[in-house]
DNA sequence: ACAATATGCTCTTGATCCGAGCAAATGAAG
DNA sequence: CTTCATTTGCTCGGATCAAGAGCATATTGT
């Protein structure tokens, strides 16, 4: 078991504001230890305590526990497909500031580069007091944070000149961080299994067991638009055959359309799935049933009981809620049918990805706090 | 974080035999506290130390860490389509003792029944240090330990009968168990994602994430057979179509060559894929290209660094592994293929599901004795 | 026999946490 | 306004756990 002190940490970091006495009550300890924890707490400049709105009930009024005003901070970033961004967060989630820009077609190495300077502004201004930094990317990280986006078309950039020599430094994939963050603050928030699915230029997605993002071997898990639940016959730009992806990202609405592949994909395909002509329609229905055939055997094989989409899912489920929902309950297995888990939209939208890095980012700081 | 004293029962059940000195150095305590936790743990006739090999190397000799001769126990107990059996297990996962019969044909409460009969037997012999059970099961296990095992026509078998009000009890798949104990005293050790497929009636399998089976929210993941990998023509049982274990079970041999579905799928499959006549063998290559090529989207999918088969998926890939590993390497994402998770089948082989049991409970009692 | 090395034991110190008893702050009832 | 019931917070004594220093023990090598 962790320390009575992080578990207090954490408590407040996942719902901040909690009253002290319903915080004590949550890790079972009396009202002695307590007095203990937040003095010492408090003493460290990690938590403060602040007025309650009065209850209503009898008995002496309890105090809320809130981040402290010189407490620890993360910086949270995010790269997108055309822009980048970085958020101060404190405990519990709030956002101190932010600072970002478009992408305007910049390289890699130039966005990190800018980010950086911005992350050392924030620096410069909250001083010591940001403790690490946490970054959500549209593609791969590898252990050294070296970042892979093939659809930027960026390779091997170097994520560790954001912040040279962090303490922490937590880098990953913007579907898996916004599972994660799905999972804390989202629609997940006690599902026992969420699947987390995003469509952008990919078909991304993540897995969330019990409140931990599954990662991978390498951290790469999450690619379930390379599982073949697709036409045999379709080649993937990732060398397979029958891919998941190829059957529900852009690349397939402009196949069913007989267009050439756009260059932003990412646009087209909400242009095409928003359309109101029969054409598309007919176009992003199609897709929207592999979409849902292929959630099915993921809810088969993992046993979740959540699905999230994010991203052009939410477009899809939004355009075609019927097709994308008869798949689905269709490639159920027999006995989930009576209470298929639910398919939804993310609740973070667009902020998920950063969320999540924040999440992931705080989780490894509370560790180290103690 | 659990207690110094949990933690060293762990590592003495890991590595039965370790060093009391190396034990001391993997959980990190100084000398000092290692000899107040070892002489609390003997006292508590949990431990024992007997001697080590001579190690050649200067300095005091130190002793090893083994299980106390009048420690704690566990059942452990497996039903499989044609036999029963119950070991009772130590600490380290020896076997002291063992019972079992073939099934016969008998009806799934009548087993439980003899199974249970069996344990009382044993438990008369070694007292209470026997101190809960684990069984493993060729079906699903709901959380009020009720089996259905369609594969045996069980439907709703009441498993607490086998020890009813045990204080330990842990039930729960074959395929499940079977990968949890590949990962802790098979191939799978020191894997950081492991992924177990066991071909037998269906297609079952589990996922084990640094050392965690992941377990899903209903108690029911590993249900990989019923992915839609296969053909969408074909209808599964399970009420979906194209579910992957229709390409690779008994029934798609059967289907491929033209026979009646056998009552005994294991048995027939077993003889096709062993045959050195020219069709049946196409017919397992057949099947083995659909398992291979399966196996790549799970591990594109899940980020997987190593497969272990159990089952037919063993003599599937002695009988055709060309086939199969073709086609794996195939499907997997190119970035992937420079070194593709090995394939291989499991160590424990039909020893896995009740070595898993034994685990699960070992690990539920590790953490209940202080 | 003596040095070098590795391990085990004792004792002190400190951190953490629990619980009993008492104090404080509120609402409800008269 | 007073008193009681209720809830929460604080102080203090005691128990448990673990880290570390210093010394003791058991082996190999010279």
């Amino acid at each position: 078991m962790p320390t009575r002190a992080t578990e207090l940490l954490r408590v407040v970091h996942a719902r901040p504001g909690v009253t002290r006495a319903d915080a004590a009550r949550l890790i079972g300890v009396g009202t002695g230890a307590t007095t203990e924890l937040v003095g010492r707490l408090g003493q460290a400049e990690l938590l403060a305590e602040g007025p309650t709105a009065p209850s209503g009930a009898r008995g002496r009024p309890t105090t809320a526990l809130i981040p402290h005003p010189r407490g620890p901070l993360i910086a949270a970033a995010s790269i997108t497909h055309e822009s980048w961004r970085v958020d101060v967060v404190e405990l519990g989630g709030s956002i101190l500031a932010t600072a970002g820009e478009e992408l305007a077609g910049r390289a890699g190495d130039e966005v990190v580069a800018a980010l950086g300077a911005a992350v050392r502004r924030l620096r410069h201004e909250y001083g010591d007091r940001i403790r690490g930094i946490g970054i959500a990317v549209p593609g791969t990280v590898s252990r050294d944070l070296m970042l892979d986006a093939s659809n930027l078309g960026w390779h091997d950039v170097d994520l560790a000149v954001a912040w040279p020599r962090a303490e922490i430094f937590v880098a990953g994939n913007d579907a898996t961080l916004a599972a994660s963050a799905e999972s804390r603050r989202g629609m997940a928030v006690g599902a026992a299994v969420a699947l987390h699915l995003r469509i952008e230029a990919g078909l991304g997605g993540a897995v969330v067991d019990g409140g931990k993002v599954l990662i991978g071997a390498l951290g790469a898990a999450g690619e379930f638009g390379h599982m073949p639940f697709g036409d045999p016959a379709v080649r993937c730009p990732c060398g397979a055959y029958g891919c998941w992806g190829t059957a529900v990202d852009g690349s397939a609405l402009a196949r069913l359309l007989g267009h050439e592949p756009p260059r932003d994909l990412i646009t087209y395909a909400r242009r095409i799935i928003t359309s109101p002509e029969p054409e598309p329609a007919a176009a992003a229905a199609t897709v929207a049933t592999a979409l849902g055939r292929g959630i099915a055997g993921l809810v088969n094989g993992l046993d979740a009981d959540l699905v999230t989409l994010g991203g052009l899912g939410v477009d899809l489920l939004a355009a075609a809620p019927e097709q994308l929902l008869t798949a689905y309950e269709a490639g159920l297995m027999s006995f989930r049918r009576a209470a298929p888990p639910p398919v939804v939209p993310a609740l973070l939208g667009d902020d998920g990805p950063i969320a999540g890095a924040a999440e992931e980012a705080w989780t490894a700081l509370l560790t180290r706090l103690v």
